[in-house]
This record gives structure tokens, C-alpha cells and sequence, in this order.
DNA sequence: CGGCCTGTTGATGCGACTCAATTCAGGTGG
DNA sequence: CCACCTGAATTGAGTCGCATCAACAGGCCG
């Protein structure tokens, strides 16, 4: 498996503030705030196919990771698995259950050895009501959480699979080049097998629809790299145009 | 159309202080922060079929529920709509928005004479600097809209109309009577076609979904009343248990 | 009464999942 | 360096769930 593309985000060697300072939800923190909060981090390594936290457990705390990739799914008593969220590097997880007295809404998996912070609930809590800005950070992070999962269920209820792909691939791309072009490429950076359990697929379908975007000279791929080659056609099969 | 289960929840006659009380995003609250809050609130109201804010649009404020019943939509290019939320009285809808600097994710439509409090985006933040307490409930809030969120994503992708359909009945019994058991009844409290849309199905298919939970003795059904016969097996079915 | 909206039922077709077979890529050890 | 193994990816054939299209029944209201 590749590394995941911005690996290198974080300087390990660095010093917990320093870390945390360029974390979202830990920007514009008071230089006082920042050292408490480097001091209630722990570190806490996890190696690949580790199972970070169980869905419906109590959350004790949440993390940051540092380095690897997490996924977090939901699976059904059958086996199937449906990824909410590929976490990268510098990404929070585990926040939203901390707010709520309820349990983890799903379960996060090491797909690579991963170093992360961890921050005990109670510990976090404290500082949550000290820190306006920690705070309204928090607010802004879950809020974008509650976008993203919006999207998702749009996509899932509304669009069909080679929608849902195109959607994918141009996300990926704008995140990756910040435009969208045609000759830009990008690596997927995780298993196919994967994407086809973020985009509530499985891999046999994401096969054929990765060949038939292919076939219809959308983009070309090969081994996990992305080219786009006609960002109009993706545009409109993303919005639902049948092809 | 059935006036929603919990309508007479707040005595509009009651000083806006006292309707606020009863906010569960507003409890906890000081007199003096209250006090503020019910200066800042503007009554809005709203008939039948008004759409209320518009996917995409910037968010300006956000709403508190009255009375009346909405929907939260997301519709796609060739009509077809999936609801996100139908909110009753006592909730809020649009606080989401209002933190992220972008447009409301979906859009909200009275589906009744609908009558509101809205609170301005600039007002309310504001408050929510100030008060620890009003941007805990904020998290709180937030976060259950993200569970409820997961929940509907996990059913989407890894549950049938059925499953659906059984989970859906099993949490309006609880939420109507705190448990679940044969013989409890109660009101579906929207149309069948807006329950096909809020579980991501179609009014034909919700149609035979039902039927075939009436033969298999799960339910009985007489015009939007709903008895619970098997509460095992709905579980199950819930599940994800083929019949 | 006649129009309108909601809901039901039937026939048909399509998208996507299932199952099974095969190929491919990467890693291991002789 | 090649033979081997393992998990991922691809491809084909068959099936199933659900959307689509269409016709029709019932309740409500002007």
C-alpha cells in the first residue's frame, strides 16, 4: 500500500506545541491554552489492522492523528463495511462523541501503523469551557463534519455509483491541485477495495465504473494513478447525467 | 394532513422568555442571557409549501420551531428529493450553517402553517462567545445531529427498504411511548410519500415494503396508524434479517 | 359532481450485488 | 533471479431489489 499522499504534514521530531499549533481546531489558542494543552496530550501509537476504538463503546476520549491513515466504518452483521471517513494526517477523530454522553457512532481502524495524540475526555471537557475560541473552533470542525456527511447521503440516496465516482475523483483532484484540469493526475491513495466502501459500493462495481468512466474518456487510470481528461464530462455525470 | 404529535409542545401565547426555557439548545441559560436572547428573537412565520431557506444560500440566521412541521431537503436535477430531518416543535433547524462560513446544506420547507423564532447569524455568535453554556448545548446539539446523520448513512448503504422501514417504526414507538412492546400504537405523522423520501426510497416501494410487514405480522396499519404485533421480529428485521 | 392529491397494485427494465473464475502485483524465501 | 504465495483487482454470468411507468381506487374540497 502507498503512503498516504501528505505523509510528511507533520515533523515528528517537533515539539507537542508546535504540533499542535497546526492543528485546525487548536488555531488562534492562546500561547497558555497551547501549553495546556500539549501537556494533557499523550502519544499513543497504533500498528496497521489495530482497531482504534469500538463503535458504541463510551468515549473516553478523542484523537489527532500524526502519521498513518485511519478509517472510520460502520459494518453490518453480514460482513459489509461502509467507510464514513478517511482520516489523514492532522485530522481529528473521535470528537463528536466526546461532546455527546453516548457511545463512538462508529469504529476507527489503523490501515497503517499510525502515531496519534490522544486526549482524554474529562481532561479536554475542562479546557473546552475555559477556551471560547477552542470552543468555536469546535463548533466550526463539527459543523463541517455535519456538511460532509450531508453530501454523502445526497450522493448516496440520489446518485448512482458512476456519479458518486466522478464526484470522488474531482474532490480528490481539487483537493490535491486546488482546480480542476484536464492532465492533472493524483493517487488514490487508498485501496480500491476501500473507495468502494466509501462510496457505499463494493470493488467488483467500482471496477466496471472505473472502466466505463475510462471508456468514455473521462479520465484514464493506472494502478491507483488518476488522470483527468475531460473535467466537463465529470462535471455532468457527477451532477447525475446518464451516460 | 395529520397536525404533527407534539404540537401543542409550547403555549405560543407564553412570553417569548418562557418559550426559550423550554429550548433544549437554551437550557441551562442565565436570566440575563435568556433575557438577551428573547430581545434578539424575531418572529417569522411561514404557510404551507413555503420554502424557508434555500440549499446553498449564505447562511443569514438560523430557527427555532414553533409550531408546524418542516423538512429538510436535498433535490436532485431530475425531481427527485431526499429529507434530511423533519423537524417538529422545540427544535432548531439551520444552526449548522450559521457556524461554517457556508450556505445551508439543504433546504427547509413548511410543509404546515409553520410559526418560528430566527435568530441572526451576527446576534447569536456573538451570545456564543460570551456564553460557555449556550456553545456546550451548541456541541451538544450538533453532535446528535451527527449521530442521527451516521446512522441514516449507515442504513443507506448497508440496509434495505425494509430494514429501514423497521427501524423507523421501532424509534417513533419509543419516542411516542419510552418502549417498545406489542400493541403500542401510533401516528406515522407525515405522508407515506414524505417517509418514502425521508428513507431514501420511493412512495410505490414504501407501499409494498409496508404491505409485506403487515404479512408477516411484524405491524398492522390503517391509514397512517401504526400498531406494533412483533417487536422480535421487527428487531431482526431491523437488523438486517432477510425474509 | 368533478378535480386533485395520496396511496395502492401490476408489469417491466435497469443498476448493482452475488458468486465464481482468472489475472495481476507485491513480497518472500529458496 | 525465479518460483511461489497472498491479497487485490478484474471480468463474466446470473439474480435480485428497487425504480419506472402506467392504471386505478379512495378521501377531501371547492
Amino acid at each position: 500500500m502507498e503512503k498516504s499522499y501528505n505523509e510528511a504534514l507533520l515533523d515528528m521530531s517537533a515539539r507537542k506545541e508546535d504540533i499542535l499549533k497546526k492543528i485546525y481546531l487548536f488555531s488562534g489558542l492562546s500561547d497558555k491554552d497551547l501549553e495546556t494543552l500539549s501537556r494533557l496530550a499523550i502519544t499513543r501509537r497504533f500498528s496497521r489492522d489495530t482497531t482504534i476504538f469500538w463503535e458504541g463503546r463510551e468515549a473516553q476520549g478523542f484523537f489527532i492523528l500524526l502519521a498513518g491513515q485511519v478509517k472510520l466504518t460502520k459494518s453490518s452483521p453480514d460482513g459489509k463495511e461502509y467507510i464514513l471517513r478517511i482520516v489523514n494526517p492532522g485530522e481529528t477523530f473521535g470528537e463528536a462523541a466526546v461532546l455527546a454522553e453516548a457511545g463512538y457512532p462508529a469504529s476507527a481502524i489503523a490501515l497503517e501503523d499510525c502515531q496519534t495524540l490522544y486526549f482524554a475526555k474529562t481532561d479536554f471537557l475542562g479546557l473546552l469551557s475555559a477556551s471560547p475560541t477552542l470552543a468555536r473552533n469546535m463548533l466550526a470542525t463539527m459543523s463541517r463534519l455535519l456538511f460532509h456527511l450531508t453530501r454523502q447521503l445526497e450522493d448516496l440516496s440520489l446518485k448512482e455509483v458512476s456519479s458518486r465516482l466522478a464526484r470522488y475523483v474531482l474532490d480528490r483532484c481539487l483537493e490535491k491541485h486546488g482546480r480542476i484540469e484536464a492532465g492533472l493526475s493524483f493517487d488514490l491513495a487508498i485501496t480500491k477495495t476501500h473507495l468502494a466502501s466509501y462510496l457505499g459500493t463494493i470493488s467488483e462495481t467500482l471496477s466496471r465504473t472505473l472502466a466505463r468512466l475510462k471508456g468514455l474518456g473521462a479520465i484514464n487510470e493506472d494502478r491507483g494513478r488518476i488522470i483527468i481528461k475531460d473535467p466537463t464530462l465529470l462535471q455532468s455525470i457527477a451532477k447525475g447525467t446518464k451516460f
